[in-house]
DNA sequence: CCAGTACCTTGACTTAAGTCAAAAAAGCGT
DNA sequence: ACGCTTTTTTGACTTAAGTCAAGGTACTGG
């Protein structure tokens, strides 16, 4: 199977590794394949090795108590996750699953954690992942505890415009609702401010596809926060 | 200086390393001693090392555009901080400032890098910090978008009566303004929750210190996230 | 001890965003 | 194209928490 060693080679995490590294990273990957909708771990459940997307797309999610979901990351191809409580611990702190037939790369715990310490340059690039997620995160939360939602969305629409290199217009690939939940929000919400975005002409709505009509107004309410 | 040497091995990031391998971190580790308020660094600014503090206290914050401060982490003796950017890229995605006169260790960049690349031990380390980091935010976040204050502000006494190892009192060790930031909300705010949780006999306050008369209840409260 | 500053609390008011309920629109398999 | 489910939108209402403004309390240094 030559196709896993260059979705390995194409994930961050194994950037700059020789033919050599990535064959032994090959040898202890293991190959799962799950159907959309199929729980790859729940909270609390004991951790005994992380996974890398290969193909497809995954949701890292918490349940509130009242069963509310909020949704913390959706991973696709070349990303990993649960990689936290291989070197933190043993449980999984978030739930995972899939939003589509998915492939994923499961890399055993003991077996990863030898690899990284004979491989210097894997462990700095280790660093380099869980170094660019903490940074995601602390702008989560400057956003969550910062700003509103409009502010929020507008941010999430800059980025995906960065993403997804268009200026013009942007993908957003999940559903609104799942969009209303990786912004701490409700979809009432969410499409209440879409409607307010399109009345103040930022934005044009057209399914799931989301027209950019002033992009330079879009990033200054994501600086400045406030919406009318 | 002996005394460094000792703060170098208790601060959890050196934990387990062999006499001489302390000694190489001492060696590439630079003393800064600064007064109360001293700014250490921006968002923005360049990173060419990080922290680590021996001695005081020190917040890393983001600020909005209106100006309103959001606390992060308040980080005291042993806790490294600003070493995301080391392995992520060049920038510090917030600001850090001294709450106490400090004595902090600075490791410059490339003289770290250089170190934890010879180092397995200690890579490994340092991505169990960096993998508890991440998870400490993964709860901030779950606290920020599935809580309301008076949840968040019970998680936090329970946090602080787990970190003190006491169930009758927790001591805050900073301001309740800084606290209302560190929660994501304003002072007035808290305030009104603390006469609450006082009014249904949960806590009773006396200065910075909080008495816990019902750790149940707020281990409720922190899970189910209502009052009243 | 007193003045001055920083911190904390209280009150009246406003507002963003959540809840509940129902209708409309979009997808999907047969 | 049809009926079915899922997603999205809209409306009326409630509420948590922010703003502004004014007191009160406590700690500091002279």
């Amino acid at each position: 199977m030559k196709k896993i060693l260059q979705i390995i080679s194409d994930a961050p995490l194994f950037n700059g590794l020789s033919e050599e590294q990535l064959n032994d990273v090959r040898q202890i990957s293991v190959d799962k394949f799950c159907d959309k909708g199929k729980t790859i771990f729940l909270e609390g459940d004991d951790c005994n090795g992380f996974y890398i997307v290969a193909d497809g797309k995954v949701k890292i999610y918490k349940v509130s108590f009242e069963g509310k979901e909020h949704i913390l990351h959706i991973y696709g191809p070349g990303n990993p996750f649960g990689e936290v409580p291989v070197f933190a611990g043993r449980k999984f702190p978030a739930n995972a699953q899939t939003l589509l037939k998915s492939h994923l790369l499961f890399f055993p715990r003991t077996a990863f954690v030898d690899l990284i310490s004979k491989n210097p340059s894997l462990a700095l690039n280790m660093l380099g992942v869980l170094s660019m997620r903490l940074r995601q995160f602390t702008v989560q939360i400057e956003n969550l505890s910062l700003k509103e939602v409009p502010g929020r969305l507008a941010s999430y629409l800059v980025y995906l415009s960065q993403e997804q290199g268009r200026t013009d217009v942007v993908a957003l690939n999940i559903s609104k609702g799942q969009l209303a939940s990786l912004l701490g929000t409700i979809p009432e919400t969410l499409s209440r401010i879409l409607t307010k975005m399109n009345q103040h002409h930022l934005i044009d709505t057209s399914g799931r596809d989301i027209i950019l009509k002033d992009l330079g107004g879009l990033k200054d309410l994501a600086e400045h926060g406030k919406l009318q």
